[in-house]
DNA sequence: GTCGCCCTTAGAGTGCGCTCGAAGTCAAAC
DNA sequence: GTTTGACTTCGAGCGCACTCTAAGGGCGAC
């Protein structure tokens, strides 16, 4: 499929699609015979997975490092999954303080209507 | 109390209080004799609020139209409650993204867990 | 065949939120 | 009295994650 298409199916920009192909992120996508890129469903799965990691808030140099031990091979496996437990963490601690400071929100928005 | 004193009680840097109070974000900090910043409790309860809005991702721009709307005075209120209570909702969902994304998360390590 | 449009690469530019530096002031310590 | 160190202002610089531009190529529609 073509980069308009992968864009409009993984939510991504056309723009950023190639950056993160140039950094490293997103490796050896087809090309077709005009030298234009071809993603197929595969690179799709990986899109998504990319795009849930970091709308939980992983750097873009981690995402780069998960990457890389991903394309050396199985013996990564270990260190991939620790990198994977250690960011769950921090996703649950961010939900946990936002919950936290949801309250706080709430409690501020009640002293508006009673004010008021 | 110093600008070094309200950094340390405040967790942020003298730099950003500095920078903040430049942009508007807080207002007419007091100063001593030498000229130099004198923060009282009230600041302090100011700076906590502003940190709770940034950690909960609200742009330093709505901050700064929040404070804007506080100067103005208490024929604002209406309107800052209805910017609160936008923010609530913009955190709640993000709470629930945030959710939704762990469990992702979680599947994936179980995968991990389940092949090693 | 040429117009229009989408593609390619590589590098420059942008917006956000700080963060730092330079130049100067002031007060306490020695 | 001079050194030390924290403070002041204000503008410049930085890191991140894109986002866009320039220059050129390819292909289908007319």
């Amino acid at each position: 499929m073509t980069i308009q298409e992968a864009a409009r199916r993984s939510g991504l920009s056309a723009h950023t699609l190639r950056y993160y192909e140039r950094i490293g992120l997103i490796h050896s996508v087809g090309r077709n015979g005009s030298g234009h890129r071809d993603y197929d469903e595969q690179d799709l799965g990986w899109l998504d997975f990319l795009t849930k990691l970091r709308s939980t808030g992983m750097s873009i140099a981690d995402m780069c490092r998960y990457a890389q031990l991903l394309r050396a091979g199985a013996h990564t496996a270990g260190e991939r999954r620790r990198m994977l437990e250690r960011h769950r963490e921090k996703v649950a601690a961010r939900i946990a303080e936002l919950t936290q400071d949801l309250s706080a929100l709430d409690y501020k928005i009640r002293t508006y209507r009673e004010t008021a």
